[in-house]
DNA sequence: AATGAATGAGAGTTCATTCAT
DNA sequence: TATGAATGAACTCTCATTCAT
């Protein structure tokens, strides 16, 4: 048929797209083929099967994910202005994502995802970790352990941007700064 | 065999550990019979479908959530009082449950409950949503919509209590307490 | 509840209007007690199983029918006369208790009914048997197979009375006459 | 295993075959696909669900039968003429496929085929409701309604060809135009 | 005698995965 | 390398039948 560059990508792409419309039990991976305009035995030549596919499709997300949020950030700014930096572009990347923010969404609270979040969000290495460790040796926010400062930081972004998706709730530019201020209420001492 | 007194009982509470346990979908009937002792047909004796097991599991943890959230609730107290009592109360049932909260999480992030969550929580009758719009014309509350607020309350809440019962954290009263603070320092103005 | 009376003729009864309503298969037995105002285990009492539930349902109205269509008939008459007898009488049950028509329709067109349906038809002690022998042999009735006649006979009262309760036809006692006089002509020499 | 070059028509014939011996319910999909060869889940790569299979199997069945009923059918013959050939090819038909009798006899009684059936009889672009109409206007058949010629023709037809495949009866071909001779004194004026 | 809650065999259907082409 | 026809294990649900009350 038509000349296909790059089926792989074409295989993920549907994926993502599938899966965040009709969840993980709502795409059979025939279904996945067909929209990737691939025949269904050409998922298994790129990845050994359902849950391989879908685990991939992550950890691409995640790169492309950390590659924007990281974007202009700069270790020496303070530390105030460095987290309002990683909150903007942190929602700013989910509201322009809305279908990776459904399909990551999927992903951590299915069997699929529990182990890899935490992974992540947690591992001392992660600039974020390193900023909210810095505020607090600076006496700017609250000492408790990172996976409540994180609660705090991430939850509410998880539900807001859930309901914007939803149609609930209409995010703006100025509902998103006090937002975020909110958020730094909630972490700062 | 064995002389159940109450096998509805035994299967929504088969139900409930085992969804909690594997999610909807590593849940099938057959398991569920099994876990309760009893045979596949007699599910549909007490339930029309999977369906409605699930709705009417859900109906059931609902109603026994609310009753005890709202225990002890005095409309006349102060808002921030209040703001406590029932943030405490939430997260100590939750906590005191986790069986519970890890099923309701699933059923509100699948296509089961995505309208049962919100009409829940923002319903204008229900007694929070009341408090938050007391807190705003006293100005003690930030002037965001309630949506919002929702979201910096509730979203950390979910968050912090998946940590707790996957192990990340060890919550306890002093921790809890400060997590409350945290959460009205980022609705309150 | 209400006395009932006489139980096995209930179950009989919602048998017979539901069979002929819904066929064999779209009527279980949970739903004959319903409809007879029984419990599933009651049928269980007066009925081996729903096999011989079914098969006395017919041998009960097979009865009830043979007894209706021989009322009346006198040897003596002459054969055509006693032929038209015979037919009207057929038709004028079959027509005045379509709930019947439509359980033996299906009876004898499912397992159940193959084999009592020509043990009935063909016996030789049968008045009907008689009369086309007789018929024959005063070179009345063309010289075929009794088999063969049957079908002559009773083909196109099936197909007939099948089309009347379907609304297909609707049959009056002058185009019943000259149907029968149509069947006549149809076995007449 | 082995290379069936046609799954489909294996199934299409497996249906015929079990439909014809053991009716509907006594044929589960999972008896066709072992009759057939073929694993179960094939049958749904060719037919959407067990009622698209046996419709489908009636469809074609249908049509090699019309195109068998048809055939060196004149227009321009006489009527008479014209009644017999067709007679004799449906009877033929019939005779020479005792299992699509069975199965069409099946659909037809069913809630499958009851639409079906009058549909395909009594249109009236269907040539033998024509030659009845021409009939009745040459004088030559009795002023009955359609539906009522139908029920003298087709039902003798399927009463006399069910006992010759039950055995009840042989048929040959001096009384099979024996039969169609009588079939025409019950319609003709 | 009458009941109906309980049962599990068996129904129709789906879908991740394989493999001959 | 790419395909999609073929598969059967596993799913949800039905219903004739049993048996303790």
């Amino acid at each position: 048929m038509s000349r296909q560059p790059d089926k792989r990508t074409a295989i993920l792409l549907a994926t993502l797209k599938l899966i965040a419309e009709r969840g993980f039990h709502g795409t059979p991976t025939s279904m996945i083929a067909e929209r990737a305009g691939v025949g269904v035995g050409t998922i298994y030549r790129y990845f050994k099967d359902k849950d391989q596919l879908i685990h991939t499709l992550y950890e691409e997300l995640e790169a492309k994910n950390k590659a924007f949020v990281y974007q202009g950030y700069e270790e020496e700014r303070p530390v105030l202005d460095r987290f309002q930096h990683l909150c903007r572009n942190i929602y700013r990347y989910l509201l322009a994502n809305p279908l990776e923010f459904r399909f990551l969404e999927q992903y951590f609270d299915s069997p699929y995802g529990v182990a890899k979040m935490r992974q992540k969000l947690d591992s001392a290495g992660e600039p974020f970790h390193a900023l909210l460790k810095e505020g607090k040796r600076q006496g700017l926010v609250k000492d408790m352990p990172p996976t409540l400062l994180f609660g705090l930081i991430f939850g509410p972004m998880i539900n807001v941007i859930k309901d914007h998706d939803s149609g609930l709730l209409k995010l703006d530019e100025v509902l998103l700064e006090r937002l975020i201020e909110a958020t730094w209420d909630a972490i700062k001492k």
